[in-house]
Formats: C-alpha cells, sequence, structure tokens
DNA sequence: AATCTGTGTCACAAAACCGCAACAATCCTG
DNA sequence: CAGGATTGTTGCGGTTTTGTGACACAGATT
C-alpha cells in the first residue's frame, strides 16, 4: 500500500528538476514532476500529493498565480505549498508567504536542506489531517478520531471492541491469551469471566467481516487469539 | 477573552530580541522574553505560547536541548518551534530540523519575513489565531467577525457554543473527551460538571442542526464528542 | 425594577453496551 | 468413534452512558 508521501514538484528548470528528484526519491517520495503550471493544476488533482513544490518562475502563468489557485480548489486547498525562487527580495518573500505558501526556499539552495524543510511541514501537517495511524492488512485506525475502516469502508466499533481491535493492531501477528486480554484490554477490572473475551472477539469479528470478507483474527486454540491475516 | 496571539520569544541578544519584539508587537503579538533556556521552559507553562522562537545559541543548555525538552512537555509538544541561529551550516539546519523545529532562520534575518514566517506556521498550526476563515464541510467560521454559516446560511450561537465549535473545527474529525474540552474551551474554571458538555454540544447541535440537515457533531461513546461530516 | 440572555445543574428518559449463562458446534485425544 | 475440552453463538437483564427538558441563578440591558 502507498505509504509512500507524494510529491508535486513544479520546475522548468530540468537540471534542477533531476536534482531535486533525486534527493526526495532517495528520501522515499513518490515524486511527480512538470514544468509548467496548468499541467501543475491537473496533476494535483490526479495524484493528490502531500505537497507541493513551485518555482515562483516558470512558464505560462506565473507561480503566484498557481499558488492562488491551488489554495481554491478543494483538493489543493490544504495541500502545503514551498516556494522555490531565485528571487531573494524580502517583498517577494513576504508575498509568498501572504499568498498562502508554507515555507519559501531561495535558489541557490542545499536539496538536503530543502528535505528537511519538506520533512517539517509535513511533520506539521500530518498529524492535524489523520492522527497516528494504526494499519494491518486492509484495515487502518485511525485513534484520534476514533475511526476505523475496512478496505476504505467505515466499520462501527463499540467502546470494548474498539479497545481489543486497537490491542491487537498494536502487535500484529502475536497471539493473546484470554487472560492477558482481560488484563491489558480491560482495565484491571476486578474478575471478569474469560469467556466474555470470546464474546467481545466475536462481536468485533462481526463488525469487521462484513460479507465475503475474511476473517482477521485467528482463534488458537487453547492459546488465545490473535490479529492475522493469512489463513 | 485573549484572542491575543502569544509569542515566547527565547533570545539573549538584548539589541535584537528589541527588534523582534518591536515587530511582533506592531504585527499583534504579545511577546514574553527570556534570554535563558531554563526559564523557557518554565515560562512555557506559565505563558502556553501558540509559538515560540528560540535562538540557538544561548547562555545555560544550548538551544538544541531546549527544543528537545519542550518537544517532550505535554504543554509544549505541539508549539511550533523557529529556530534563529547564526549558524548557516547545512549540517546544523538539518540538525534543527530533526530536532523537531518548524522553521529555522538565519541570521541577518529580515525582521518582516520572520513575522511571516511565523505567520504561516501558524496559519498552519492554529488557524483561527491567523484569522483565517475555518470551515468543514458546509460550515463556514469567520473567527474575526464571530459569524457561523451553515450551507450559507446564517446560524446565530452562544459565546459558549462559538468557542466549542471553533475548537471543533481547529480539529476537525478528532475526537475530544469532556475533560479535555472543559479544559480547552472552559477557560480553566475550577470544578464544571463534565456533563454540562453534554449540554452544550446539544445546545450547538440544535443551533446547527436545522431541520433534514446532518448532524455534524458525532457522539463517542465513552470518548468525547467529534465534528465529524460522515456517519 | 423588569426583562432578557446565557450558564450550569439536575432528574428522568432513551439508548448503547456489557457480561453472563446456556446451548451448539468443533476440535482433539485415546 | 466416543467423550471431554474448547470455542462459537445467541438472547437477555442490568448497568453505564448519553439525550433532553426544566429550572434557578447571575449579569447585562432596557
Amino acid at each position: 500500500m502507498t505509504t509512500h508521501k507524494r510529491l508535486l514538484l513544479v520546475e522548468d528548470d530540468r537540471a534542477l528538476a533531476d536534482l531535486v528528484t533525486f534527493h526526495f526519491e532517495r528520501a522515499g517520495y513518490g515524486v511527480t514532476r512538470t514544468g509548467d503550471g496548468e499541467e501543475a493544476l491537473i496533476l494535483v488533482d490526479e495524484v493528490k500529493p502531500d505537497i507541493i513544490l513551485l518555482d515562483w518562475m516558470i512558464e505560462g502563468i506565473s507561480g503566484i498565480e498557481v499558488c492562488r489557485r491551488l489554495r481554491r480548489r478543494a483538493t489543493s486547498a490544504n495541500t502545503p505549498i514551498i516556494i522555490l525562487t531565485a528571487r531573494g527580495e524580502e517583498s517577494d518573500r513576504i508575498r509568498g508567504f501572504e499568498t498562502g505558501a508554507d515555507d519559501y526556499v531561495t535558489k541557490p539552495f542545499s536539496p538536503r536542506e530543502l528535505v528537511a524543510r519538506v520533512g517539517a511541514v509535513l511533520r506539521r501537517v500530518r498529524p492535524a489531517l489523520a492522527g497516528e495511524q494504526l494499519a494491518y492488512a486492509d484495515l487502518e485506525m485511525d485513534v484520534a478520531a476514533h475511526r476505523v475502516r475496512r478496505n476504505g469502508e467505515q466499520v462501527a466499533l463499540g467502546p470494548t471492541e474498539f479497545r481489543l481491535l486497537r490491542h491487537f493492531l498494536e502487535h500484529p501477528g502475536r497471539v493473546f491469551s484470554r487472560e492477558r486480554l482481560l488484563d491489558s484490554v480491560w482495565s484491571h477490572d476486578p474478575e471478569i469471566d474469560t469467556r466474555t473475551v470470546d464474546v467481545h472477539v466475536r462481536r468485533l469479528r462481526q463488525a469487521l467481516n462484513g460479507p465475503g470478507r475474511a476473517d482477521l483474527i485467528r482463534t488458537v486454540r487453547s492459546a488465545g487469539y490473535s490479529l492475522d491475516a493469512e489463513a
């Protein structure tokens, strides 16, 4: 699955674009490139990048105009934009920020520093959009939003099922005995029947496994349960 | 209520601190200053700044150490930090970003550009503070004008409901416990019953959800509430 | 002073959830 | 294959959590 960070680079200087692309790909980004402003606006909808690097001086419409239009679109209104430019004038920089840029980097710049700046911006933006994200197979859990999806579809879980699944997602593949589960998922309640775990596992299965979906919870006879995609 | 943006400046160069303070106060910030790293760590809890400007080379503990400690504290873990420094080395910059800085500005810098950079970071982190319009689904909030619209139609809200909704809009999708809401929406009143939150949520719902409109506030049993357009 | 607005609390109703127990199905072992 | 052990399934009472309307009180407004 694409845990890949997607970056859109809008830069018409071929050599520079190559350099930047090289560094970001090495840092684990998926890079889409264009040297044209109009095309950038189309690519945004197609690629849905996590961040945009935008040269201020490109062919066609100006960078500032591209920036403004990106901000107006629903798909990219919240996508961070970093301006790349040769112009070092203070007034230009300030105008860049006012247009909604998240950072402003002057050429010539160090590619590694650029990677670091992009990282800083993403670190800032990402958690706001989606908190801590747990995932396993086609399961995703957003802890902050208290939301679970299976294969993109939202799944409704009760409080206990949520905690249970969370525990499994934090230790995928591992088998837990009922006692162990009671201890870590049920917050130290006095004495609850271990069979209660069975019931909640069932409810969890029922919620997760819609029709035609594989069972993600494996029963290990006389040992306990585990989250497990394989047979 | 202080809708004031609070900034903490950690800088031991008196003249520079004066200059920076002047520019930020003119831009409408409340500035707290110190030249000492240890003191900064105390002030953070006291002032609860919205953003921190941190000189890399200060007396006592180093900037990098202050930065690291700030990140570890609950109060400041999410407060953006901008590093100010005379060192322009690439490796220093990268180390700064890796420590969790949000931006890295090299001296000498333009005070106005610094204000612009702070604005850009704040726009990301606390849109309401930057005077931005907040929006989610068909909801819009003009913080400055104290006005809320749902699907274009104006909605009347009481003061508390307004603050509550603003909080939700600043962190859409995220679930907040009643305690957490009391802490951040009700200005630290001593002991208010957590159920009071329920009542205000209800009033907010009543105001927002006209007839035939979907409920934008999701109840997450045993967890709290969140602003959420999906089921 | 009378009214109005906004707040927090309470009591009760409604809803969701939990744990259990009883029974069915399945597995394992001898 | 029998029989015990383990797990799956289901329905239900009791409990916890949340929704709701009423109300008293305080401060502002008229």
